[in-house]
DNA sequence: TTTAGCACTCACTTTAAACGAGTGCTAACA
DNA sequence: TGTTAGCACTCGTTTAAAGTGAGTGCTAAA
């Protein structure tokens, strides 16, 4: 379909482009040293290239910009892998070397790391939280009428939230709840809590105790609220720096978008396994049309998985941004190795 | 030193431009009801209001601009207060109706309905966490070689850090530990633990439990952590909306500034109890040459303090501003009063 | 003291011309 | 038959000039 000669003057073209982002002519291509033949002759290669959807002109006289096809096209099949400087390899090692022993943190400082070395914004989306199961329930007394329940789940993740606790009951009243609680509970999946609260737990917690209505339905209500996915976000200003995004009304759109953190966290869910990259209008809301999102997995061992998201222009440096979110959601998976 | 009706014309002007953004004429000004004489007379105190630097041209026969001593004179002088409207006092109530238990989540939504009612950047400072003391701590083990040390304060705040435990540590042991460091350790301000674990604590262990050594070291790692004062931060992007903020590389400077969490608690810290403004050149930073930071302080119940903050540009609009702060800072305060 | 009138200033807008990077097409060449 | 030099043409961008209008300061009269 493409001669070897078309597949280079794409590769040229895509290649300066992502480096300049000003549309490319027959003449800047020529000069290019792998390029041995006229700029008439590359002019004809590019009405060719355009006639096939892989090329695009701005305006009647301009040189030529890569099309999505053209984009994709250069993400299957002319990519070729980039090796990251020694320096790239060094500054993820270090980030990575400090013992971490949270997730959060990992996490925290992954997206941080990937947004400072690429310019773009990148997101990371948890594992889903409802599939790890409770380890221990913890209530810390904190007055007289108030307390802390303190959620420990296997993954090691901590939640906390507040909840009144009624004047008549006593501090071993509480105890024995969490006792109880605790004998039952535990290894519950948090998915789970919900319903177990509510028919299980209750009539147990019936049989053992007196009064316990009032302090046990504060305590669910602080218990069974939403674990909403958290999304980590880095970097979220970086896409100012792109000049494809001059526009402030783009820039406004597009972090109305990425605000949405359910539907953010919906799209990266989506992704299969591996390495993928949507570009403009195969990513569904309108305000990325100007943009790739590119995602990768990562693994908690527990066979669970999370996404690593990276957005930016669809002009974007995919074969370096590939080889450090491929470097990065390693290292990640190599840290929560063996935590669980 | 001012007349009445320079008075009425800095007003007017100030008013004016703080609408519109534009600079303010004297006919602009001769249409106003309040305004009963023409626009050369108003000429001529313009005139005046310029020489003594009240307002500003932004060329020879532009308008006229208030300057930042002319802001600073309407904050001092010209502030009529006003009423907030019955929409936005119901707007804050309703934000505070549900039952909000824990600190963190006030703060946050107090920053959100704030940054959401006002288009500006809100930046809201907690209290010094050092002054709290600690209430509980526990340890949740997690595997054979590892755990979380989960902390408790007499504020209801919970940090979590996860660390290693030497194989040859058995449950028991660890259970020893935490029961005496409970013992020794509840009710210390956390600016103390740091100290009290390398002296005290350390020589109590050597007397009471075999080969502590190792796992205390892990565990004091992970108390000792630092634990930076947070700094919440609502409607970042709004910064984009200002009209003064056309240039972007104001706003990356800008947005530079804010993330330097550290200055920007020490810049909230340093204002007075109730209500202060910080009018451009007032501003430590050269980012915010153009903006005013205004900050009020609200009060958690144990006479500790926290601030929160409103940047925006220096034509802001003061008085709602000043309402709109002052009754959220009440309820947060009130919301606080009784919790500790 | 106030104000009408007027000349002047200067940013902003509009229009036109010049520029130049780039194209498509044609004809000649290897 | 594929390649390329040459050339007319397109169209966004830059530059210059002219025009517009909101606003000022000053003067002289009410």
């Amino acid at each position: 379909m493409l001669t070897d000669r078309q597949l280079l003057i794409l590769q040229v073209i895509i290649d300066d482009f992502i480096l300049t982002a000003q549309p490319v002519g027959s003449r800047t291509i020529a000069k290019k040293e792998a390029v041995t033949f006229s700029s008439a002759t590359i002019r004809n290669e590019m009405a060719d290239l355009e006639d096939q959807g892989f090329i695009e002109k701005t305006h009647s006289s301009s040189g030529r910009v890569p099309s999505e096809k053209g984009y994709r096209f250069y993400v299957d099949h002319l990519l070729s892998p980039l090796r990251l400087s020694q320096q790239e390899i060094v500054t993820i090692r270090d980030a990575f070397n400090d013992k971490m022993m949270e997730f959060e943190r990992v996490v925290q400082k992954s997206a941080g790391i990937l947004s400072e070395m690429t310019n773009y914004t990148s997101i990371i989306l948890g594992p889903e939280v409802f599939e790890t199961k409770l380890k221990q329930l913890q209530i810390v007394p904190l007055s007289d009428h108030s307390a802390i329940a303190i959620l420990v789940t296997d993954t090691g993740h901590v939640e906390h939230r507040a909840f009144n606790v009624p004047v008549e009951m006593k501090g071993t009243d509480l105890e024995k709840m969490v006792n109880i609680l605790n004998q039952r509970l535990q290894g519950v999946p948090l998915v789970k809590l919900h319903e177990k609260l509510y028919t299980e737990i209750n009539e147990m917690l019936r049989h053992h105790m007196d009064h316990h209505e009032e302090a046990f339905s504060y305590l669910r209500s602080a218990l069974v609220e939403d674990h909403p996915t958290k999304l980590y976000i880095g970097g979220k200003t970086n896409i100012l720096m792109q000049p494809e995004f001059r526009d402030l009304e783009k820039v406004r759109s597009l972090y109305a978008t990425i605000e949405q953190e359910n539907e953010m966290a919906d799209l990266l869910r989506s992704g299969q396994e591996g390495i993928q990259v949507r570009i403009g209008q195969e990513n569904p809301f309108d305000s990325m049309q100007n943009c790739s999102l590119i995602t990768a997995t990562y693994h908690l061992g527990n066979n669970q998985m999370g996404t690593i998201a990276l957005l930016g222009p669809t002009r974007m440096e995919y074969n370096r941004m590939f080889s450090l979110m491929n470097v990065l959601s390693k290292h990640m998976t190599n840290t929560f190795r063996g935590w669980y």
